[in-house]
DNA sequence: CTTGACCCTGAACTATACTTCAGGGTTTAA
DNA sequence: TTAAACCCTGAAGTATAGTTCAGGGTCAAG
């Protein structure tokens, strides 16, 4: 598969390139390997991995807590059982996020008659 | 029923009386009467409008946003029309976030075995 | 072979959502 | 009646998540 350029995930992912540079700084994406010229050369699954940050982020989890969401994705230094903990940790995390919305979106539904 | 000072409803919603201040200064919370000494005395309905202005955020919201959420409810003066197109506006959104997190969950739940 | 669109770095700047500070008045329990 | 615990204001400070800026190189079309 062709490798992308910094423009190019930008553009598929609708951020800005500076977003994608601020997320590599802030080790949310990998560094990428470098043309012979220095541009940043992407696989296609950092695309993948962009909308999740973002998807992540329009549900309320601050970019430390997504570095920890993608960290069990990819950790194999951890114990199996170390990451079950950790998973269902954030499981429960997010169960209460879709009942505060499942809240909110009553209280809407009874407003609209 | 009673009324209570901003310390009462700190405790009662878990920020801290400075929080309570800043969302009246940005409107989310109206600004409440005041003892003959100039302290707050707040409705008991002010620690629900508190709580609900905690869980929008923890879903992704921001505060203008939950200040637009709040407006809804309160706004008398829009036609029921219109506020039924801005509601379904909203609805939409947090199905979007509920359909977000479920995506998450299931790539945890996969991870956890 | 140049010009417009793209890429690089590091540093400074911005908006949001608070938090802390300075300097003070109030309430209440001992 | 005094000391701890509470309340007030306005302004300055902080963390997060970018965005903008300065000052450059690179690539592709005409």
């Amino acid at each position: 598969m062709a490798l992308l350029n910094i423009g190019q995930v930008a553009k598929a992912t609708g951020v800005t390139v500076e977003t994608v540079r601020y997320y590599e700084k802030q080790k949310l994406i990998e560094a990428p390997v470098r043309s012979q010229t220095g541009y940043r050369q992407y696989p296609e699954a950092t695309i993948k991995r962009v909308k999740f940050i973002q998807h992540a982020k329009d549900v309320g989890f601050t970019l430390k807590e997504i570095g920890e969401l993608l960290a069990l994705r990819n950790d194999k230094e951890r114990s199996c059982a170390d990451i079950k903990v950790l998973t269902e940790e954030k499981i429960t995390t997010i169960d209460q996020k879709i009942d505060d919305l499942k809240r909110i979106r009553e209280a809407l539904k009874r407003l609209a008659h």
